[in-house]
DNA sequence: TCGAGGGATGTCAGTTGCTGTCATCACCAT
DNA sequence: ATGGTGATGACAGCAACTGACATCCCTCGA
């Protein structure tokens, strides 16, 4: 792997998750990251913001792909509906890279600084769920607590679904989440 | 104030929520911070895990308040409400101190690393209602689901109270947020 | 009263994450 | 070929954080 390869920043995601993985996120340092990759650390930082943020290469499409699904849904749909189907969508992605995500997940248990980077971009797709039903002219606070509950939702069914050998899947977990969740919150 | 001044801590908190108020927190040094309380920047680390964990020396007591608070609340009321009763007692604490709480907040707004902190403390406070919440017999799913919409219902409230200029107080805003929750769940 | 112990603080050196700056390299269009 | 452009390397430097050891003040018991 030398200088001019190709795929400079998959190159590196991938020998940051591998480090990851072996060492602990701690025990590895950005040196070693850019070295497997055959690079330098200099050239890691120009294509992460910081260590972290390597893992979290995705989540930007995620977020695309959350809040273009909100977008195109029905408005007939109840807004915490609309945005369940949204979740399940996403959910579907990650099912399909169902080994790399769990590989991903056990690195971030394993340290506070990635489930840091985590929880925000989590918020981060909560705001921007919450601007697309305002969009689509749901009012506030009605918007930004349905996106927040979608979150918890969502959250609770990823640990689910990392915790368990593969009985149900994701999407069908989030369903069952967002079920709780209503009756739950039935109160009164 | 000099070396031997009592109460370095409570200096240091100050110190930096100054410093961070005046200048931001990433304009501010650790070494700054001791400075200005008459101590080193060694000293500073021996108090606090790093430069953010000085804005969240409360965390825990509000935590400790919060289960405390859970634990104690009639078996008769809904889950749900419970976790609220507790969550308007943690925010009849935050009324009280409401300018050290808004000016704190506004330092916090103004920097995602400092967000990041405050989200795993929140995320720290859900699972500790979590576990009350199976010490009361609640069972998972159920028990997670309740206390992250609680910490949702928490997050939009705080959000509002800050914002506004106080026409209304934490606990009357949280509250609403549960019953807009409420609302918006009550699905099909 | 004094001296030993302990807890808090200071001092110093070192590692690592991260940034600014400038040189260098490969590729592409003309 | 040649000059422009974007990616990379090389180097210096700052600030967060840590480990090791010295120093200071307070307290308690002889």
């Amino acid at each position: 792997m030398s200088r001019w390869e190709p795929n400079a920043r998959g190159r590196l995601e991938q020998a940051a998750l591998e480090l990851y993985s072996e060492r602990g996120f701690e025990q590895t340092t950005v040196a070693e990251i850019a070295a497997r990759a055959g690079l330098t650390e200099r050239t890691f930082f120009r294509h992460f913001a910081d260590k972290r943020e390597v893992l979290f290469a995705g989540a930007s499409l995620l977020q695309a792909l959350l809040v273009g699904t909100l977008a195109s849904t029905s408005d007939s749909a109840a807004p915490i509906d609309a945005v369940a189907a949204a979740l399940e969508v996403a959910g579907a992605l990650l099912e399909e890279r169902r080994d790399y995500s769990r590989r991903r997940q056990f690195v971030i248990a394993a340290n506070a600084e990635l489930q840091e980077r985590e929880l925000i971009k989590l918020a981060s797709l909560a705001t921007a769920m919450a601007d697309a039903l305002r969009q689509r002219g749901v009012k506030d606070p009605a918007a930004s607590l349905t996106a927040e509950a979608g979150i918890a939702v969502f959250k609770v069914a990823f640990e689910r679904w990392v915790g368990e050998n593969g009985q149900r899947d994701l999407p069908q977990l989030i369903r069952e989440s967002l079920d709780e969740l209503k009756a739950v919150t039935a109160g009164k």
